[in-house]
RNA sequence: GGCCUCGUAGCUCAGCUGGAUAGAGCAACAGACUUCUAAUCUGUAGGUCCCAGGUUCGAAUCCUGGCGGGGUCACCA
C-alpha cells in the first residue's frame, strides 16, 4: 500500500558510491558543460581558436565556464578564466584583455567586453536580443517535439477507508503536474493510480458501518461520500479504544500485564506497544474484522457487496476532489486486483537463479552488490509481500500500455522500497528498467508539528480546498474590482484565485524537501504567491481591453530597449529551457519559480514604464506585444503547473 | 546502532550542480495610486550559510569528522 501516510519524513536519492582516485592530466581542466546557449557556444569557439593561436593550447570548448553575468555588473554572459591562467601562464588582466578582444574582433553580435576581477564580461548588441525575440513571438508552441518515450506516472495512491489529507494534495499535485511537463518535453504520459481498495483498514470501515451504521448512507445523510466512510473508520476506531481500555482492567489483562518481560516499562507504555497484539489474539471487534477479511479473500458474497458498495462510496468522493483539484487520470490499478500479480515472475527468477529459496520455503534475493541486503519476495507460505506485487504490476503495467518508462510519485519513506525494487527489475532484464524514476517527495508538516491521524491533526483536503476559496472570495469583495461580473463569474474567479494560492504554495517547494505547510500562509495572496503570477495576467488583459486596435507590427521598429524589457526578453527566450530542466529533473518548483519571475519582471516593468502611454507608437505596439508574450508564457506554465488564469480579478 | 537524508535572515523558501559583494517573499519600519487593476512597486533593517578540519586560484555547494532534526532497517503495506 502506497498510502500518503500520516507521518513524516524526508528525502530521496541515496548511492553507494564507491571513490577511486583518478589522477588527471594536468591540463586537464575541470570539466563543465558550456550553457547550453547557442551564443555562448559561439564565443567558446572564438575563445578556443584564440588560445590555439596565441598560446599553442589545445582546450574543448565545453571546458569553458560560462555564467550569466550578475545583475550589478554590465553584459549578458561571463567566462570566468581562473582556470585558463596556470595554462597560458598569464594573469588575469592580460588574458582576459587578449581573449575579449578576439572574441569583440571576431564575433558579430558581441558588443563589448569588460573584465573584473578575471571575470570577462560579453556584451550583446541589443539588436541581437530583439531579433531573438521576434522569433520568440512566432514560436507557436512550446511543446517539444516527440521524444518517442512513453511513461507511465503513478501518484495519488489513495487507501479507499478515508478522504484525502494534505498529504495526498501534494502527491496529486506534483504527479499531475510532472506529468504536464514530461509532455511539454516531448513524452507520452499515461496517469495512473495504484488504488488500495482491499486489507484490514478497508473492513474496520465495512464492521463500523455494519454495527453502528444503521442503513444510513451519504445520500440520508447528506455528507460527503468518502467523508462518510472515513467517519466509520474513525468509529470502529473509537469503538475498539473502548473496548480495550476495558479489557485493560480484567484479569487476563493483568496477568499478561504483570508478566511483561519488561518490568521497567509502566503501563501505560506497556499496553499502547501491546494494542496490536491485543487487535489481533483478544479483541471481539480486532476478531470480527479479521473474519471479515477472510470472508472477502474467500469471496463471500455478502461481503463482497458490502466492499463494493462502501468503495463505489469512497469513489465517489475521491472524484469530486480530482474534480476541484482539476486533476484525472487515465487508468487505475486495484490492489485487490493486483496483489496476487507476480508470483509467476518470482518462479520463473528462481529458475533464472535471480532468486533463491530458502529452507522454509520462503523466497529471497541478495542485493548486496547493489549496497542493499537480502530482500523477501514471496512468503514461506507462498502468500505476496508488496514488493511481489509491485514486481507484477510493473509488468502489467508494461503488457497494458507499452510504456518505456515510469515514475512513481510516493513519500521518501519509501525510499528503500524502491530501490530494491528498482534493483530487482533490473536484475530480471525488464525492458523498461533503465527508465524508473522514484519522485520521492518529503511529507507535509504542520507548524505544530507532524500531521497525526489518531490526533486528529490532519488537514482534509476538501476543507482546505474550502478555505482557500473562502479567503479569495473575502479578498476580491474587498478589492471590488468585479463587481460588475455576474455571480456564476465571480464564483469561477475565487475558485481560480483559490486554487492558485493553494497549489503555488505546494508546488514552489522543491519536492524532495519536506516542507512546514502553515494554513495562514497558504491563503496568502500577496508576495511569492498564485494570485501575485495571476494578478500580473490579469493586468496585461486589462491592457488589452483598453488597448484596442494596434498594429503590433510598429512594435518592431522600436530595439531602444529598456534594462527592464531585455530583462523579460531574457527570461521569456528561456521558457522552453525550463520546462526541459523540470522536466529532466522531475521538478515542477523549477517552472514555479520561473513564472514567479516571470511576473515578478512585468510587475516591475508595468510599474517602471508607461506602456499605453509610451513615448512613440513603435514603443506602445511593443511594449502591449510584450505583455502578450508574458501573458502566453505565464498562462501556458501555469497551465503545466495546473493553475488556471482568470481575466479579471 | 547500520544506512539514507536535511541543516541558508525571526518565519517560509531560492541559490542555475565549484565562481564576483549569499538572494526572494512574509513579518517590521519608511515611501509611491487625480494617470494602464496598489493582490503592485521602491527603500531601510535583518547572515558565524550548524560546528571543525581538508581539497582548490576560489566552498553555502565537493571530501572527512562531529552536533542537531527526520526517515529507514518486518514472512506490514
Amino acid at each position: 500500500m502506497r498510502g500518503v501516510y500520516v507521518c513524516v519524513f524526508s528525502t530521496t536519492l541515496f548511492l553507494t558510491c564507491v571513490h577511486g582516485n583518478f589522477i588527471l592530466p594536468y591540463f586537464c581542466i575541470k570539466y563543465r558543460n558550456v550553457m547550453d546557449n547557442k551564443f555562448t557556444t559561439e564565443i567558446a569557439k572564438s575563445v578556443v581558436e584564440c588560445l590555439k593561436v596565441k598560446y599553442d593550447l589545445d582546450v574543448i570548448p565545453e571546458s569553458l565556464l560560462f555564467n550569466e553575468t550578475r545583475k550589478e555588473f554590465e553584459g549578458d554572459y561571463t567566462l570566468v578564466i581562473f582556470p585558463l591562467l596556470k595554462l597560458t601562464k598569464s594573469n588575469p588582466n592580460d588574458l582576459g584583455a587578449i581573449l575579449g578582444e578576439a572574441v569583440v574582433n571576431e564575433i558579430e553580435f558581441v558588443e563589448s567586453y569588460n573584465l573584473i576581477k578575471g571575470f570577462l564580461n560579453f556584451k550583446l548588441n541589443a539588436s541581437v536580443w530583439f531579433e531573438e525575440y521576434i522569433s520568440f513571438t512566432t514560436k507557436e508552441s512550446f511543446y517539444s517535439e516527440s521524444s518517442g518515450k512513453k511513461t507511465i506516472v503513478e501518484f495519488s495512491s489513495p487507501n479507499t477507508n478515508k478522504p484525502l489529507h494534505l498529504g495526498h494534495a501534494r502527491n496529486i499535485l506534483l504527479g499531475w503536474s510532472c506529468s504536464n511537463i514530461l509532455e511539454a518535453a516531448g513524452h507520452e504520459v499515461v496517469r495512473t493510480q495504484i488504488v488500495n481498495d482491499r486489507g484490514i483498514a478497508i473492513c474496520k470501515s465495512m464492521l463500523a458501518w455494519q454495527l453502528f451504521g444503521n442503513g444510513e448512507t451519504p445520500e440520508s445523510t447528506g455528507t460527503k461520500s468518502d467523508h462518510f466512510v472515513g467517519k466509520y473508520y474513525v468509529l470502529f476506531e473509537q469503538a475498539f479504544k473502548t473496548e480495550y481500555i476495558t479489557w485493560q482492567a480484567g484479569e487476563t489483562a493483568r496477568s499478561i500485564y504483570e508478566n511483561r518481560p519488561n518490568k521497567e516499562q509502566v503501563e501505560a507504555d506497556f499496553f499502547k506497544s501491546y494494542k496490536n497484539k491485543y487487535f489481533n489474539e483478544y479483541s471481539p471487534l480486532g476478531a470480527q474484522a479479521k473474519k471479515m477479511l477472510l470472508d472477502w479473500e474467500a469471496g463471500l458474497d455478502s461481503v463482497i457487496d458490502l466492499w463494493k458498495k462502501m468503495n463505489s462510496w469512497v469513489y465517489a468522493g475521491f472524484e469530486q476532489t480530482y474534480d476541484q483539484l482539476g486533476v484525472s487520470f487515465d487508468s487505475y490499478y486495484y490492489e485487490s486486483e493486483t496483489y496476487k500479480l507476480g508470483k509467476d515472475i518470482i518462479e520463473e527468477g528462481v529458475t533464472r537463479e535471480i532468486f533463491y529459496k530458502k529452507a522454509d520455503g520462503s523466497v529471497w534475493i541478495d542485493l548486496e552488490s547493489e549496497g542493499l541486503d537480502h530482500k523477501l519476495v514471496l512468503r514461506s507460505d507462498g502468500t505476496s509481500v508488496y514488493m511481489t506485487q509491485d514486481i507484477g504490476t510493473a509488468r502489467k503495467r508494461y503488457e497494458d500500455t507499452e510504456a518505456n518508462g515510469m515514475v512513481y510519485v510516493v513519500a521518501d519513506e519509501q525510499d528503500y522500497h524502491f530501490q530494491a525494487l528498482f534493483a530487482i527489475l533490473k536484475r530480471l532484464g525488464e525492458p523498461y528498467h533503465e527508465d524508473l524514476f522514484h519522485l520521492s517527495y518529503g511529507m507535509v508538516d504542520l507548524p505544530t508539528g507532524r500531521m497525526k491521524s489518531r490526533e486528529g491533526k490532519v488537514v482534509d483536503a476538501d476543507d482546505l480546498v474550502q478555505e482557500v476559496i473562502d479567503e479569495a472570495r473575502k479578498n476580491a469583495v474587498e478589492r471590488g474590482e468585479i463587481e460588475d461580473a455576474s455571480a456564476d463569474e465571480r464564483e469561477e474567479i475565487y475558485n481560480k484565485i483559490g486554487m492558485a494560492a493553494l497549489k503555488f504554495f505546494i508546488l514552489k517547494v522543491n519536492p524532495k524537501k519536506r516542507m512546514i505547510f502553515n494554513p495562514e500562509e497558504s491563503v496568502d495572496m500577496q508576495g511569492t504567491t498564485g494570485p501575485y503570477i495571476q494578478n500580473a495576467y490579469v493586468r496585461i488583459q486589462s491592457i488589452n481591453r483598453k488597448a484596442g486596435d494596434l498594429d503590433l507590427t510598429v512594435g518592431k521598429s522600436y530595439t531602444k530597449l529598456e534594462d527592464i524589457e531585455l530583462d523579460i526578453i531574457k527570461k521569456l527566450t528561456s521558457y522552453t529551457k525550463q520546462i526541459q530542466a523540470s522536466a529532466e529533473q522531475f521538478d515542477p518548483s523549477l517552472l514555479t519559480n520561473f513564472c514567479y519571475e516571470l511576473a515578478k519582471a512585468y510587475h516591475k516593468f508595468y510599474n517602471d514604464v508607461r506602456i499605453l502611454g509610451a513615448e512613440s507608437e513603435g514603443a506602445k505596439a511593443f511594449r502591449v506585444n510584450l505583455g502578450n508574450q508574458v501573458a502566453r508564457v505565464l498562462k501556458h506554465g501555469f497551465g503545466l503547473i495546473g493553475i488556471e488564469m482568470p481575466n479579471r480579478m
